[in-house]
DNA sequence: ATACTCTGTGTTTTT
DNA sequence: CACAGAGTAT
């Protein structure tokens, strides 16, 4: 064939392509690793900023030009945004080389993505051999926690004398023993300690919780891995899929699971081909089962030893903020990497910043992110991230009151809104009728009709042969009976689809009344849900729509505004786990105080504090020329502790001990007002409790 | 009998 | 703020 013939024209020939030439040493050996061919496995040890992203996009285009199927190269990253980033800069780079052959080589490269995104793909496409209708819904974690906790009340664990755990806890331990493949009771005892005496109890909800997906014919998150890696332990099957990917690369690998771990053993038993990328000081994820021990174990694990390429030089930040940052995860008990170094230097040492409380705190950003800009930084080149997405509560507040448009990442999503929750349980309901969770919370939107109204509805069409006969028999309670036969021609036609996405009107027209009918603020609640219709016709199809919806939903607050706000310049604020992998000029880092890092509920654990340490360092790694760490004096803590909501006085982060503080420079700020107000104060205090208590001696 | 309303209680991070 | 459970209205 002709084109075999070029590519060993290339392979023998062709001069080193120009691309190798940017690369520094470790990053040119990672992707000429094997030189195009399936090769040992490989580690890439990339620290942050070390240009991991590019020499990734780097050694898939090298694969490319080398002659390697794009259509058999498998790319995992953490999010989607990571994938489509990753795959337009293949392009460029393979592009320069292979000129006009690159569109339609490139367009092969149709197999990248997260893990469940991949998993939930395979497993339609297999499906049939598994027993599985390929129609099959998927649930968000909240869809999870009402299915876990149906079957939580048809158990009657709701009635016990103890109080059971609440759904959501049971979700995330069910959720851990699968990502982990541990036993229940190794993950109780680790991470659920005070649900040790359910270990019975929910080993048997599990059970059932099992069985309901099955006979609903949804799946959940975990089981886009678990059917996955059971897929690739039968062996016609492993063969078969063995058989579609030459290369397998996958990216953030200190984050992934055992669950994970296992998919890619099975699919590649002795590691030829395989690419993984991480960073172990950046391992964040522990709370979603992440094993730091995957990557760290990598070397050994095949028969033929991994080769180990380690990336250390930092491209991004400068040398004062690496070296604090160095310092910071110094401290930590294991140390796994080296440290890192730049070429970049600067006097400029990242700064701490003391205000008195966080509304000041709210007031130094917006006057410090004002300023820059005045500079010449773009709002966009600049970020604040916090712990916990509420930390950046009165700053939001502030930003709003001052006219500084903003983006917010992580936390409270658009899906998460109850409203548009309801508009997709109506498609996911005619996608998958035996979507109980869907077809429930859209019954119980008409008034009349409430939990055993919808169940008994569900039931009349799960006897009947005929969905939509069923439901017409369904006779509804009084208050309902006007609202019903509008509800079944809706099913009906959206069943019959009157194609995509026309049916996203049809649907939204018929929730419009309800939604005025149970929400005070129907008016911005609506505009979402045109919102949700422009993104829902940029999808093919409602099956793709509502897949790559709960797979990937969009993950700022207002990004789904979409391509109007794209233009224009706003600030990034976002939780550190949101942050990974990105960069910015400037950098703000919210309450590094005790108590928010570490966040006071993961203050005892060692391996907890250990992860929270590495968390600052991946806050402070995402600066590149400027970072400003802010401590509050005085912060609001909502009361666990039996009093109640109170201030707490907080100190520094014990991350930054006092033999650390020569690498940042200490400094302190607090508003013109709120100096006026204190100089306003009174000097002399007055002892009114004294004169009350006076008043009854 | 069922649905809706009200009150007390616990709040990380995400595919 | 959302969740669970109790109490009230239909």
């Amino acid at each position: 064939m002709l084109h075999d013939r070029m590519n060993i024209a290339i392979r023998d020939s062709a001069p080193e392509p120009d691309y190798l030439s940017r690369l520094n040493v470790g990053q040119r050996a990672a992707v000429m690793h094997g030189d195009g061919c399936s090769a040992r496995p490989l580690l890439i040890v990339a620290g942050a900023g070390s240009g991991k992203t590019n020499t990734l996009a780097h050694r898939v285009a090298h694969l490319i030009v080398r002659g390697a199927d794009p259509r058999r190269i498998l790319l995992m990253t953490f999010s989607r945004r990571a994938a489509a980033e990753m795959t337009k800069r293949v392009e460029r780079i393979a592009a320069d080389v292979l000129k006009e052959r690159a569109g339609s080589l490139l367009e092969g490269l149709s197999w990248a993505g997260t893990f469940h995104s991949v998993g939930a793909r395979l497993l339609r496409d297999y499906a049939l051999d598994i027993g599985l209708e390929p129609a099959f819904t998927i649930h968000d974690r909240e869809d999870s926690a009402d299915l876990m906790n149906l079957v939580r009340h048809e158990l009657e664990y709701s009635e016990t004398e103890h109080r059971f755990p609440t759904k959501a806890t049971c979700l995330a331990i069910y959720s851990r023993v699968v990502n982990s493949q541990d036993a229940i009771e190794a993950v109780l005892g680790s991470a659920f300690p005070w649900c040790i005496g359910w270990s019975d109890e929910l080993k048997r909800l599990f059970g059932a919780y099992v069985e309901a997906k099955q006979a609903q014919n949804v799946v959940d998150y975990d089981d886009l891995l678990l059917y996955w890696s059971q897929l690739a332990a039968e062996p016609e099957i492993a063969a078969h899929l063995a058989s579609r990917f030459d290369h397998i690369l996958v990216d953030e690998y200190q984050d992934t699971n055992r669950l994970q771990a296992a998919i890619l053993t099975a699919i590649k038993p002795d590691g030829r081909g395989l690419t993984v990328v991480g960073d172990d000081a950046q391992s964040i994820y522990s709370f979603r089962a992440a094993e730091v021990r995957n990557i760290l174990d990598f070397p050994t694990l095949f028969a033929e030893p991994a080769d180990v390429v380690t990336l250390d030089q930092n491209y991004r930040s400068t040398d004062a903020i690496l070296n604090a940052a160095n310092a910071v995860i110094g401290e930590a008990s294991e140390r796994f990497t080296k440290n890192l170094w730049t070429e970049r230097a600067s006097l400029e040492k990242p700064l701490i910043v003391t205000v008195p409380d966080e509304a000041e705190q709210a007031s130094y950003v917006c006057d410090e992110v004002l300023k820059e800009r005045e500079a010449g930084t773009l709002l966009k080149e600049q970020a604040v991230l916090f712990r916990a997405a509420h930390h950046a509560g009165p700053l939001e507040v502030e930003l709003t009151r001052r006219n500084i448009p903003f983006v917010k990442f992580g936390g409270l999503k658009f899906l998460d809104a109850a409203h548009v929750k309801d508009l997709l349980a109506v498609l996911r309901f005619a996608q998958n009728p035996r979507d109980r969770i869907a077809g429930f919370r859209v019954m119980q939107l008409m008034p009349g009709i409430g939990p055993s109204s919808a169940a008994n509805a569900i039931e009349s069409m799960e006897q009947s042969l005929d969905l939509e006969m069923g439901l017409a028999r369904f006779v509804p309670p009084a208050r309902a009976a006007s609202d019903w036969p509008g509800f079944i021609d809706l099913f009906c036609e959206l069943r019959r689809g009157p194609g995509w996405p026309a049916e996203m009107e049809r649907a939204r027209l018929w929730y419009e009344p309800h939604l005025e009918r149970k929400h005070e603020d129907a008016t911005t609640r609506k505009a979402d849900l045109l919102q949700l219709e422009q993104i829902a016709s940029a999808y093919p199809s409602r099956e793709r729509f509502l897949t790559e919806l709960t797979l990937d939903p969009p993950s700022a607050t207002s990004d789904e505004a979409g391509p109007p706000y794209l233009d224009e310049d706003y600030l990034i604020l976002s939780t550190i786990h949101s942050a990974k992998g990105q960069e910015w000029t400037k950098v703000f880092v919210l309450n590094a105080v005790d108590g928010c890092m570490p966040i006071d509920l993961s203050a005892g654990e060692h391996k907890e504090l250990e992860e929270e340490r590495r968390l600052l360092y991946v806050a402070m790694t995402r600066a590149k020329d400027s970072l400003h760490l802010i401590t509050p004096q005085r912060f609001f803590s909502s009361g666990q502790m039996a009093r109640g909501d109170r201030h707490v006085y907080a100190s520094r982060t014990r991350f930054i001990p006092a033999h650390l503080l020569e690498h940042f420079k200490a400094t302190s700020w607090t508003s013109q007002s709120f100096r006026q107000d204190k100089a306003a104060r009174p000097r002399s205090s007055v002892d009114i409790k004294g004169k009350m208590r006076s008043m009854w001696k």
